[in-house]
RNA sequence: AGCGGUAUCGUCUAGUGGUCAGGACGGGAGAUUCUCAUUCUCCAAACAGGGGUUCAAUUCCCCUUACCGCCGCCA
């Protein structure tokens, strides 16, 4: 049995979307589950549209993702180079086998004669396949349109691959997710190979490549089915071997159209950048259309690999549920230790001084305001009342709590008393409980008090637990805030 | 238009020729808590429609519908 090769093929005109990462995903997980190879290469054919940026971005994102690659662009391989841009001598040979054998002829229609081919079978509501004009072009009438300045570009001749290797015209594969498929080859029209500026089209680099390559098992996402058939018929036709297909339902946003800009994140760096954990991503977009053996959804992609069975993938297209990856982002945070997290939210708490506080507070802070993050970037948020002298009060902090006369009250109270405090966070506490529990007498709530407070030092009505609160921003600037909520009376 | 694909709670999904059709997110209710959140408990929520096959169909077949994809000298 030969050993298992997977690839990833990304094309470097954006940057690596996560719908790109999900199929790199599922190609690593066959890989890692069978012992396989998973191998990184960068169509870049189109060079109007690639860029070093995109490139770099789709090493990172991949890296990050903790799919690492056994051969790539970047540390080689038996069979590279792994970029098609380097390999544009190669293509041109594979070309002329084709032409040779009869599988392939050059085409000299310019863009505007196949626009209007095209335009007359939308004329007649007729499906468009190319009228193979030039299938039968003579030596002379071919010497005539080059001396014209013509450049050909090569077709492949679909007609004569399938008569050479099926009886009839229908072509079908089985596919590894979706099961048997099929086409009638007579619907699918000469397409072109090599493009008549000399380079190769995807169609054809893809399957030179993979040949080379030695791909077994070519998993890629559904809208590659139509091209899965012609790119068998030139495996058949250069006598390779054809590898196993397996296509993936694609990833929709939850309005049902492509996932795009509006929708949210749709690059992995993007999310990143958003606060979002690499690992949450991994896991999420692996449960789109998989379903773990024992129900447990969250899973290390070690555990998503030993449990990896292809064959169980659904073949329907699934929608990207931001809800559901923020919920998993979550619980990935919470696994996260203090100490890590400490360092992960740095980059989110830039426009806060942080040597206002200790260590040891802004160690603190991060236990205390913790608990409901969603996105690391929720943070950023969560702690503006820990920074600077005085306090935002916000609107509802202000009408709804410090307005009312019990606040008032709680707060006068409090200044008489607390000033004598010894302000430790366990003395507090015990402080406070007793507070409140006077306050409890006097028919007012527990949480009613604490608002007060918690109004007058944070300037909101809800946040984190209010002991750590004060003891972190330190006597003299929780007494002064408290202070400045209490209304001048006359 | 043609060709191909898909169809279980709103979403991701499990599942079987006979099940109370299960779980998760989200939603609702409650408990805990100084608030928010967390956590826990409970609740609502689905087999697209129509024909077959069968003692029995969510499950197998066909049709319809809906949705997605493909029809480039883009990848």
């Amino acid at each position: 049995m030969t050993d298992v090769r997977v690839r990833i093929a990304p094309s470097p005109s954006g940057n690596l979307h996560v719908g790109t990462a999900r199929t790199a995903l599922f190609n690593y997980l066959f890989a890692k589950k069978n012992n396989g190879k998973f191998i990184l290469r960068i169509e870049d054919t189109d060079a109007e549209r690639t860029s070093q940026e995109y490139i770099d971005n789709i090493f990172d994102s991949l890296k990050a993702l903790g799919l690492n690659w056994d051969e790539g662009p970047d540390i080689g391989g038996d069979y590279g180079p792994y970029t098609q841009s380097e390999r544009f001598d190669i293509y041109p040979k594979y070309a002329q086998i084709l032409l040779d054998k009869g599988f392939a002829y050059e085409c000299f229609c310019t863009p505007e004669e196949l626009e209007a081919e095209k335009q007359e079978a939308a004329n007649n509501k007729k499906p468009y396949v190319y009228t193979k004009k030039c299938l039968n072009l003579t030596e002379e009438e071919k010497a005539k349109l080059r001396a014209q300045g013509r450049k050909p570009a090569i077709r492949f001749n679909i007609e004569k691959a399938q008569k050479a290797f099926h009886d009839t015209s229908m072509l079908s594969f089985n596919d590894m997710v979706k099961g048997e498929l099929h086409v009638d080859t007579n619907l699918l029209g000469d397409f072109v190979i090599m493009k008549s500026n000399g380079s190769p089209t995807y169609n054809f680099a893809v399957v030179v490549d993979d040949m080379l390559m030695k791909m077994t098992h070519i998993i890629r996402g559904e809208d590659h089915i139509s091209n899965t058939f012609k790119q068998i018929l030139i495996f058949e036709a250069l006598g390779a071997e054809i590898p196993q297909f397996g296509h993936l339902g694609m990833i929709l946003a939850p309005d049902r159209s492509k996932l795009s800009k509006r929708h949210g994140a749709t690059a992995v760096s993007e999310f990143v950048e958003h606060g979002y954990l690499t690992d949450a991503l991994v896991n999420f977009v692996a449960l789109l259309g998989w379903a773990p053996s024992d129900g447990e959804e969250i899973k290390s992609i070690d555990e998503i690999a030993a449990d990896f069975r292809i064959h169980e993938i659904s073949s329907s297209n699934s929608i990207f549920e931001y809800d559901k990856l923020n919920w998993m982002n979550g619980q990935y945070i919470k696994k996260l230790s203090t100490e890590e997290l400490k360092e992960r939210l740095k980059p989110y708490l830039t426009k806060y001084d942080l040597s206002e506080l200790t260590d040891e507070n802004y160690t603190r802070m991060i236990e205390i305001t913790r608990e409901p993050l969603k996105l690391l970037s929720d943070i950023t948020d969560a702690v503006p009342y820990f920074f600077g002298k005085g306090v935002h009060i916000d609107e509802e902090a202000q009408t709804k709590v410090l307005d009312t006369e019990t606040a008032q009250d709680v707060l006068k109270s409090f200044m008489e008393q607390a000033p004598d405090w010894e302000w430790t966070e366990e003395n507090l506490h015990e402080k406070l409980e007793k507070f409140r529990a006077d306050y409890k007498e006097k028919g007012v709530k527990p949480k009613v008090t604490m608002w007060a407070i918690r109004a007058a030092v944070t300037g909101r009505t809800c946040g984190a637990d209010m002991t750590a609160i004060l003891a972190i921003l330190g006597k003299e600037e929780s007494l002064s805030r408290a202070k400045a909520a209490i209304k001048a009376t006359v």
